[in-house]
RNA sequence: GGAGAGAUGGCAGAGUGGUUUAAUGCGGCGGUCUUGAAAACCGUUGUGCCUUAGGGUACCGGGGGUUCGAAUCCCUCUCUCUCCGCCA
């Protein structure tokens, strides 16, 4: 959510920004901003209402302990007429606190002057790639789903028989190549800095609302109507809500936080030919990282984070580029992100394994995750957060590049977690 | 699932209608003292909004109500704790 204040005092950047991600709906700036001005007038007039009020509440209190009480009903009378004036008025200011709320809720996050402009993935720009080679397979090279089955690594027809499509079931080396995989990404984390934690997998409404997925991506995550919990989408909905009304001492910056959590998504109106095999799942394992930090600093510690995510990537031998998005395909809540691709070899296509974001203040205005320096009063921190890794598609891209005719190699970096060198 | 208790400032904890815009203690910060530290003493210490200043206003789990006036009374919701039952 982007603060009224915000809104109030730059509004002309605010609208550059917006262009930059085509928003169609400028006008709701302003719409906000008449609002908050109706809002702050109607306030004024209340106040000082409420503070004769009180004013004369005191001095009733007063007379009756004096024994005065034909003065005291003379007050409350006055009171009384008072408190039908106060009624509209407080009215009036909760209807304009709604409003602007509504207004504010629909805007999205102010790209960075940094991302380029554009409205579909096309318009996306490559900012680097890796060294490591698209890989020669030939004519035999099968797709992953073909070699989850030869070597009876991933069982979908087991996983559509107990749940549906889109919830594999994991077998034998494939089930231990999952759970090497999210032992080496927790273990790297943690070599960063990033202080590990099992979070819940389920998560209520409020922090839905905070990282930004509700309302408005309602119709993207399960949702448990009887207790009216939320299956998490990613481990950045309960990990940036540990820090949600928090007030973080400047001296504390960065907070980094690591989790590994299966992710649920329903995928609702994602139809077609990139949902076969592991390319798109209801319920997937990832690694997850987060940052809160200082203003100042979250681009730079975007950058860190990008580059950290890259020597994953890179550690597992993959084809991988990184691109930074253009302003149309970014997520509703990012001021800038960088998705990182890598190359499945047989499906000759570039998958999605990470996002790297700065949200800047926007998930911190909802979440009401604020740092204080010195004695300066709380301002919302920034927020940041990046998979490191999901695991699917990496594992698509590892059994479709690394096929030769005797098997499946394992990357040298998995091999002490997952206890053997090749799938065969 | 059954029964009971409770939700107050960073923490503990008082407060059942009127200088409570919340006592007291601990913690934090500043100071006095000291070579330094500890102790002791003094002061200070929440958040949002409105306001040029001074100040005003709201917030005692959420929402609603009674009253001139609500942390305090009423209704309602949510959550937490204890005991019992069930159970990984």
């Amino acid at each position: 959510m982007l603060s009224i204040q915000y809104l109030r005092e730059h509004r002309d950047e605010a609208l550059q920004r917006l262009a930059i991600r085509n928003f169609p709906q400028p006008e709701l700036v302003g719409k906000a901003l008449d609002l908050d001005e109706e809002r702050r007038h109607v306030q004024g007039e209340l106040d000082t209402l409420l503070a004769e009020q009180n004013t004369l509440a005191k001095q009733i209190g007063q007379l009756f302990r004096d024994g005065k009480k034909d003065e005291a009903n003379d007050l409350k009378n006055k009171s009384t007429a008072l408190k039908e004036s106060v009624k509209p008025l407080e009215h009036r200011l909760a209807e304009a606190q709604k409003a602007i709320r509504e207004v504010l809720v629909q805007l999205p996050n102010t790209p960075s002057v940094r991302v380029p402009p554009g409205t579909t993935e096309d318009e996306n720009e490559q900012v680097y790639r890796n060294e490591v080679q698209e890989p020669a397979l030939g004519e035999n090279a099968r797709a992953h789903w073909d070699l989850a089955k030869q070597y009876e690594l991933i069982d979908f027809e087991l996983g559509n028989k107990v749940t549906g499509a889109g919830f594999p079931v994991y077998k034998g080396k494939g089930a231990k190549l999952q759970r090497a995989l999210i032992s080496y990404f927790l273990d790297e984390a943690a070599k960063q800095g990033y202080e590990e934690s099992q979070p819940p997998i389920l998560v209520n409404e409020d922090s839905g609302f905070g990282t930004g997925q509700l309302p408005d991506k309602e119709g993207q995550m399960y949702h448990m109507q009887l207790d009216d919990y939320y299956l998490v989408p990613t481990a950045e909905v309960p990990l940036t809500n540990y820090y949600r009304d928090v007030i973080v001492d400047a001296g504390n910056l960065p907070v980094k936080l690591t989790a590994y959590t299966p992710c649920f998504r329903r995928e609702a109106g994602s139809y077609g030919k990139d949902v076969r095999g592991l390319n798109r799942l209801h319920q997937f394992d990832k690694v997850e990282i987060v940052q809160i930090q200082h203003p100042d600093r979250s681009y730079d510690t975007l950058e860190e984070m990008k580059d950290y995510v890259a020597s994953l990537v890179e550690s597992l031998g993959l084809p991988f580029r990184i691109m930074k998005l253009c302003g149309g395909d970014m997520s509703f809540a990012s001021a800038l992100t960088y998705d990182f691709e890598v190359f499945a070899g047989a499906q000759r296509k570039w998958l999605e394994v990470s996002s790297v974001s700065n949200f800047e203040a926007f998930q911190a205005q909802r979440l009401q995750l604020r740092f204080r320096e010195g004695k300066q009063k709380p301002r919302p921190a920034h927020t940041l957060n990046g998979s490191a890794l999901a695991l699917p598609r990496i594992v698509a891209a590892l059994l479709e590049n690394n096929q030769t005719e005797k098997g499946i190699a394992i990357p040298e970096v998995l091999v002490p977690y997952t206890g053997f060198e090749s799938i065969k």
